[in-house]
DNA sequence: CGACCTTTTGATTGGCGTCAAAATCTGTGG
DNA sequence: CCACAGATTTTGACGCCAATCAAAAGGTCG
């Protein structure tokens, strides 16, 4: 872990980079974005496959993704297997958790080499405060999440190998395509896909063996294609049957 | 599904209300409850397995529980088979979701006779934008449940079925314990626990049948009493161990 | 008391895990 | 630019946890 750029970062820079229309400080850039970055505010870049910070460990800042890919993840510690809770894109918000001694629920660690922009918990909870819009705001993506992580919860506990798998493949094609357009190319219908058939298996709760068996069978029935970290989804219509897949949720509409 | 009581509820109802200290409206009882009750306000009671709402229905009501306990679930068209998110006890708030449609989610039906108190889920989205202290509080139960739902993600995707199913126990076991005291009986450490092996089961992800051989198991290995619908804690410290338990994450702490 | 729901037990099956090892890909240094 | 080491994918054999099927026993409520 490498600090990319310790000083405040300018309006200007905050700017130009990629958040995306659901990021936590979308209204806050117009106005009042002087507010959010007195306090301690800086862009961190990370190596791929290197960590952000461990679960049980206090930690007091959130992050929003600038580029790459990250996983939020928790690990048994009986047998150290690990469970991806979510994927994390570019313009996403991690970190937030409202027990007061700041020690984390889970961890996060990138997959990709990956950029952040760092603020301070506390000063988020101070503006939280004051700020109805950006709690509400918060309020949005945490509802985003959670509808998320009951999907895959309904995944994990009552679907198949094939149809979670399934499921996954197009929750991250679809959110790829919609927020990270730079990722997504139409001519193929295909985006960049930079994750392990291991980490699908921690993500969907099964071996990376089976993983692969599966996959080999998706690919054999011709409905996706996954070759040199290009994903491309080939039958729509039949993977999302196969996945009940609804684009609800992946969306991220906005309340106000 | 039977409507209790119509016409608006008064400040002097609400008090006697068993309203938890996590519940969102918790601060807005002392100053602002006139704000929350002037829009189609009432108290809805339950019988025994009905239903709240369902999955795909346009449904614009939020609630909170004041007696009674329900159930948060999805269903796989495919198969049928149903997924438990989480367990709805007296003081829990469901109904919220920020898309803008209004169509729900996830279904919410009761175990138990159960009776709600109403509430419009524009006018409370109208509220937040206004109360940044009410905002700020749906964050917190927002995130407290998150946790929880992850827990539940990871239990189904990497843990065993005795780890899973004691994990559950114990978390429901507390948070009537913590949240529903009248439930709590301290000389037994008993609760009351309407469930049926069949929701446990819908719940970890497990068919009734094998929740039923690792329970036994559990009761011969002097774990755990269950019957008559009361559930006794005998080793609490060897079912957290199996279970990873901790009660982090079910207390609700204030972020205030 | 009778119908239905829930729990319990037994026998059998199957999806996915585990173990092992080969094949292929990737990135890094010489 | 090649070589090599480690990571990732792929294949096969085998085993086990939990599902399925079937049915009896016990509880609950009108």
């Amino acid at each position: 872990m490498t600090i990319y750029k310790e000083d405040v970062l300018t309006t200007t820079q905050c700017r130009v980079c990629p958040i995306r229309e659901s990021t936590l400080f979308k209204d806050v850039l117009k106005h009042k974005l002087n507010g959010v970055q007195k306090h301690r505010t800086r862009q961190i870049s990370f190596s791929a496959r290197s960590t952000v910070f461990r679960e049980y460990e206090v930690h007091d800042s959130v992050y929003t993704l600038f580029s790459g890919w990250g996983i939020v993840f928790k690990t048994v510690n009986n047998n150290g297997k690990r469970q991806i809770l979510r994927f994390i894109l570019p313009g996403d918000f991690i970190g937030f958790q409202s027990n007061s001694d700041g020690v984390m629920t889970h961890s996060v660690s990138v997959i990709t080499p990956a950029v952040f922009c760092e603020f301070s918990r506390e000063n988020l909870k101070h503006m939280l405060k004051k700020d109805a819009g950006l709690a509400v705001r918060l309020v949005e993506m945490e509802t985003r999440d959670m509808s998320l992580c009951q999907s895959h919860l309904m995944a994990a506990g009552r679907k198949t190998a094939r149809e979670s798998i399934s499921f996954l493949l197009l929750e991250l094609f679809h959110r790829v395509r919609i927020h990270v357009p730079v990722s997504y190319d139409s001519s193929t219908n295909s985006i960049g896909f930079p994750i392990t058939q291991e980490d699908i298996g921690d993500a969907v709760g099964l071996t990376k063996i089976h993983v692969n068996r599966v996959i080999k069978e998706l690919i054999r029935d011709k409905l996706i294609k996954l070759h040199k970290k290009q994903l491309t989804i080939l039958n729509e219509k039949k993977l999302s049957e196969i996945a009940e897949f609804r684009l609800d949720g992946i969306t991220g509409q906005s309340l106000v």
